[in-house]
DNA sequence: CATCGTTATATTCTTGAGAATATAACGCTA
DNA sequence: TAGCGTTATATTCTCAAGAATATAACGATG
């Protein structure tokens, strides 16, 4: 039988179970809530400058990341094109987008394994035991 | 069915889910692997000085958390005893205890989802529908 | 060939978190 | 009452991550 916690706690403050969760390349960040919402952007914008400024993160990060997206996975996941019309530009690429499908899903199962947590401690129902 | 995004990695190199947990109280940090080392700590040495310097941590640091998670719980979880013989020291409680092993069995069954997760990815399965 | 807005990269500037330091209070012991 | 090692707290110092700034390359377009 697990322990419960619920006696402890002050009844008049709010607990909740938090977490965040990436995928990780080779002992360094690959894929998390960063590069999703990152990646999202440019595909709006059409452009890295853009979608950086949108979400309040300098050029030079945003860039960062993207290189660092592009080398960790087999085919690219953003396109550049430097010049150009327009000056250039940036699209994601249908993989990009499976990625982020992907990471949403994930996100959503996590989700819901927090959301039990929370819930299991605050109705202080015993959790089965491990 | 859920997306795979097995094909789009690079064979030679190795993926894997991960994640940190941890409680809130009101939105600020109530409970996660920095605390429960600490207060092990404490336990064992009898001393947040001590317990401090064990894990490379600031006095001060170690000071507020102490009073961080007293504050956030009904009754103390660590002891404080000033001056006296050998100047003093720090207990841990029965609580403290039973928090410790609650977040142990939490962080068990969030290193299994870890753990599913990254073996679902790596082995390339189709994960059930949300 | 001048213009444009982007990509690409280097360099300087800020700032805030944490380390380091300093100092006092405390209470048992001898 | 002097000494000890701890708790308790304030202040200064350090440093690195990221912001800000600057500048050049790029390539289509008119």
């Amino acid at each position: 039988m697990a322990t419960s916690i619920r006696h402890m706690l002050k009844d008049e403050l709010q607990y909740v179970v938090r977490g965040t969760l990436w995928i990780e390349c080779e002992q360094e960040r690959f894929f998390g809530p960063g590069r999703v919402e990152l990646l999202q952007r440019i595909d709006e914008t059409g452009s890295i400058r853009k979608a950086a400024a949108g979400m309040g993160m300098s050029y030079k990060k945003a860039w960062a990341m993207v290189t660092a997206l592009n080398r960790q996975v087999q085919r690219p996941l953003v396109v550049v094109k430097v010049g150009g019309e327009k000056g250039g530009g940036s699209i994601i690429t249908d993989e990009a987008r499976e990625l982020i499908t992907y990471h949403s899903q994930l996100r959503q199962r996590f989700l819901a394994f927090l959301e039990k947590e929370a819930n299991d401690l605050k109705e202080s129902r015993d959790l089965k035991p491990k």
